[in-house]
DNA sequence: ACTAAATTTGAACTGAGTATAAATTTCGGA
DNA sequence: TCCGAAATTTATACTCAGTTCAAATTTAGT
């Protein structure tokens, strides 16, 4: 299994460490959209030798050779999402959960003045609130009547 | 014109005072998406009483009432336009410049998982190179040959 | 004109991310 | 297997956009 990841390294062109491996582990088995905080307190036990300043470095060079997406829909931290496919993010303006969001159809949209540019990247980001903050809101307005 | 501007704040339930008034009428004035440091270096010299705190503050507000939006498109600042209207940005990996994009048929496009989700807003940003910059890139590419 | 509420201001603070330089690990060649 | 250069990791110090907070000023109602 660690060869796995390994090999997975390999292919975008990253030299496998152990604490690369963690981190790039860590991202596959938690779809959560950590940040880079969260990744070090989880795995700092693991690895007790463990610095900030690697998971910084490791999830930068990560980004750089594509192999994770860096997510920018929190004004407060950068999120990390080892699932590179096409897809949108949401995030809830109340609890701040962060769902994924698969899109079709993005290919027929026209965008002007798109041939002077050369695009690599596209981020698609919706904001608003998710099911369950709308519910407890519901329920709290009922309470006060 | 400063009356314009007045009745623009009124519209979207925002009390107009001087710097409020000052800090959109240069928003809908500079279209170049500018930073709040760079609102603040620019009003400054006008309103020597400035304070940068009233400039963050000022924002943020502007922004709650749907005002005016805010582009994090940046990893390093928060970016600020006075037009609301649907549209798209791209920024430039190499030298930063923000391009606004029109876009036609948002509408076509199918997300899955939609339907649970009170969605309040969609910022679309895509990245990569400008025309400038290919061709500067270009010219050097010749010379070292 | 007087007072309460809203707004502005500047100084101190916060915290995510970066820079730097030393320590450790990796790895190819003798 | 040993050596030394290069890459990687680490801890500390630092940066700087943005926030907090409390005092000062301005606004607005009576």
């Amino acid at each position: 299994m660690a060869n796995f990841i390994k090999e997975h390294l390999l292919k975008y062109g990253i030299k496998p460490s152990l604490q690369r491996m963690a981190v790039m582990n860590y991202l596959m088995q938690h779809k959560t959209h950590p940040t880079a905080e969260e990744i070090f307190n989880d795995l700092y036990p693991v690895i007790p030798t463990l610095s900030k300043t690697t998971v910084y470095n490791t999830l930068k060079l990560f980004a750089e050779h594509n192999a994770i997406l860096c997510i920018q829909i929190d004004d407060k931290n950068a999120r990390y999402d080892a699932d590179t496919s096409s897809h949108a993010h949401f995030r809830c303006k109340s609890c701040g959960c962060i769902h994924d969001l698969k899109i079709e159809g993005l290919e027929t949209i026209h965008i002007e003045n798109y041939g002077e540019l050369t695009v690599t990247e596209c981020h698609i980001y919706y904001k608003g609130y998710c099911k369950d903050c709308l519910e407890k809101q519901a329920n709290e307005n009922e309470n006060n009547n």
